[in-house]
DNA sequence: GCATTTATTTATCAAACGATAAATAATGGA
DNA sequence: TCCATTATTTATCGTTTGATAAATAAATGC
């Protein structure tokens, strides 16, 4: 009623921030924003949602580019606790019990909303970050479990016997298995068991169940089966 | 070096198709192009692609919307084969083996490039399509696997004890693996195993294992286990 | 061969969008 | 209380982009 302009979210008064403050509101708008939307959202849509004008943003981000690849900081990199890693080698836990509590840490610290759809938005648009994370995962995750898998199936030593290719697709179905529980979730949007614990239970007992009679199979030495 | 307008590639002379031919081109060429940059890639670079003017597309296709569901429906509709339903209810055949033949047969015939980073875009963009798959995924594919896996198990039969949502997890799973296979391949772009009838065989083994004792520990009647 | 039809292109519009420059107002210091 | 600083807004530019109208040229019928 009052203008015909095109105005941003200017309730009373102009609100004033320290620059690290905004900063901080910006970048967290950001990742919400386009986590919902993608990258192609558009940067008055952005302002709009923080209640600020458009041209503030590129005060902080010289280019939306760069705004983006904050993003992409902010959300992939410090959310990986490396204390994840000293549970999955604690072996005085059961090996299936530091899969539930790692997979039950990371679904929570790590695979949210914005982090899911990020990530894949990420792929998608052919950015390396994905490759990067996949690479921190094997490193990190993905061999350390193989390697208990095989202490767990009293399998030879990796320095033995290296990890296989196929070891470590068997501990990448574990991971899939949690990851897909969330695009359903967050990507596309269909019910999914509720009960996010029991679930990831369960997950781990199939799929860890699998990996184990694998891992003898391919690994064993003294004990070869059938031919 | 000759003009300096905005031309499309006119290769000589002015190439003229039968309506229906010309549409066949645009439609092919669209599911590639939005395959390739995403929904939000531009009418203009898909017409150079297709060595045609961009008008012309809106001869076809009123509005660039209307072209995004022909894609769609071009990807999605009609992929799915009744036979594969006939392939994983017959009881002639070892279980295992049905599975390893219907996710050959589906990975080769419906997980493609195209499908999957379509499927993935217009999760992202919050289609219902998605949704509508997976409802049909579920009917078609995953509660009969589940009852399959019951007979093998040799538990009741689902007219007497329903299928649980924990047995339809189960057959997610193997779902999943398979699934994120070639989201690893096609959205990451990271290295994947190269046999994918190994891989499949593989990870069939893994995951119908553990569905097979999730199933028998959670439906058995008349061996149930400690308390 | 000529005329009619129509598939296709060139030219162009209007809105959307990333980015910049100049104007404005909130804050802190003396 | 006044001034200097600067966080923020308004106004605007140049491209990009979906979409339309008019012009052109390839096929078809007689």
């Amino acid at each position: 009623m009052a203008s015909t302009t095109t105005k941003t979210a200017d309730s009373s008064k102009r609100q004033r921030f320290a620059p690290a403050e905004r900063e901080r509101l910006i970048v967290d708008g950001a990742i919400q924003f386009f986590a919902e939307v993608g990258f192609a959202g558009q940067t008055r849509e952005l302002a709009q949602r923080l209640g600020i004008s458009q041209p503030l943003l590129y005060r902080y981000f010289p280019t939306k580019q760069d705004l983006i690849e904050r993003v992409y900081d902010e959300v992939f990199i410090g959310r990986w606790k490396s204390e994840w890693e000293e549970l999955i080698a604690d072996r005085d836990i059961l090996l299936r019990d530091r899969l539930i509590g790692f997979y039950d840490a990371y679904a929570s610290e790590a695979l949210t909303y914005e982090w899911i759809r990020i990530y894949m938005f990420a792929g998608l648009t052919g950015e390396d970050i994905n490759r990067r994370y996949i690479e921190l995962l094997e490193h990190r995750l993905l061999i350390p479990v193989a390697t208990e898998i095989r202490a767990a199936a009293g399998a030879p030593d990796p320095d033995t016997v290296p990890i296989s290719a196929l070891e470590i697709e068997a501990a990448w179905n574990i991971h899939a298995a949690v990851f897909y529980y969330f695009v359903r979730k967050f990507i596309y949007r269909t019910p999914v068991e509720p009960d996010l614990v029991a679930y990831i239970t369960d997950t781990v007992d199939r799929t860890l169940d699998g990996a184990l009679t694998v891992t003898s199979e391919s690994v064993d030495t003294d004990s070869p089966k059938a031919a």
